[in-house]
DNA sequence: ATTATTTCTTGATTCACATCAATGAATTGG
DNA sequence: CCAATTCATTGATGTGAATCAAGAAATAAT
């Protein structure tokens, strides 16, 4: 059940029988149907998760009742809102699946615990956090110097695993378009490049 | 002269003495006059670059020649390409400063001996890069969901301090505007508000 | 001081994308 | 397998912000 996941965790670290026993005792293996909640807009964020199998997405809705696409999520990411779960706040952000998952959720106690019991967890997260944090630059990057077309394009080369999984007007939403407008730039690029 | 540095660090961990020695032997202090560039479009980011004096921006030159400025770092602030200082890739950002500053550099080769000299330096930078992707995370969310007057609005409470030393063509570059837009809206706002 | 440079404001026009509306295609569920 | 949602496309219209242009105000340099 948690081979994925410890799976991920190896591709960073190095753990050992004891350490995976450890985390066996304080993570929790969950199923999520599509469109099920993990996390709801109002709630605080207890669970990190890791996607064994699926997809979930994060969003926003605004004022307008707009959603907006965060982060999909496919197998081997992890996902959560991590403001919350660190400093337990209310969390704006919805997170739910996009495909019937598979889950192993790490509580905030367990993965404080975790930390401690084992170093390398620590640094498997510092390299996350690091990681993340470049990853989110990197998209704003693109926000602020990117047509719509070359996101969209570019979104394709770097992810057409999960956009081929995803429906459209989700696309759109990461992209912060209207599905009208990205169904727009979708017949310009197809009478351009064909 | 790194008494700044010091105290900064001195927020999140505890330093002996002798730590603070060993920072003394691998840091660099550095003043930059305003204008003068610390990292260039094209370059490899050498330094993560901790703020004692003045104020340094990193900003984003798009196809068009528009700058967009990524990070307003004021006294007390690190700022630093990380992508490219971790992967020695080349950047396309530029950072420089605003005002004459007063830095504390700290190079990639340092900064591996540093978090393996000092394990709480290791623990700070832990908290730093999670800190930095969480307050990325709050940012994007803002682009999403807040009208430009309130990005506007919100900047100004949060920045108060920064909003005040910095052009304001250099907030409307911040917020994605031209510095004729955040100008209408900063008189929409005059007549709404006092 | 006074010239030069940078910064801010205001107006007229254009443009990319949103919105509104309707229809057709594709999934999904009973 | 068929009804019901969900999803994608297309057209007409509206809007917020960019662009272009010019002048005023403020800072900096000589």
């Amino acid at each position: 059940m948690l081979d994925h996941f410890f799976n991920k965790l190896s591709g960073n670290i190095t753990l050992t029988d004891a350490d995976k026993a450890v985390f066996s005792q304080h993570v929790i293996v969950k199923k999520l149907r599509k469109r099920q909640y993990l996390l709801q807009d109002g709630e605080i964020c207890k669970y990190v998760a890791f996607v064994s199998k699926g997809m979930l997405r994060s969003y926003l809705v605004d004022k307008k009742n707009n959603e907006h696409i965060i982060q999909f999520a496919p197998e081997g990411w992890f996902i959560s809102d991590l403001n919350s779960f660190i400093s337990e706040d209310y969390s704006n952000l919805n997170i739910d699946a996009i495909e019937s998952s598979e889950l192993v959720l790490v509580s905030r106690a367990a993965h404080i615990h975790l930390e401690q019991a084992v170093p390398e967890f620590f640094k498997f997260n510092y390299m996350q956090y690091r990681g993340a944090y470049i990853s989110l630059q990197k998209r704003i990057n693109d926000m602020f110097t990117l047509s719509t077309e070359e996101k969209y394009t570019k979104l394709l080369n770097i992810y057409p695993d999960i956009m081929q999984r995803v429906p459209q007007h989700m696309i759109a939403s990461y992209l912060g378009l209207t599905p009208e407008t990205l169904s727009r730039v979708r017949k310009k690029l197809s009478v351009k490049k064909p």
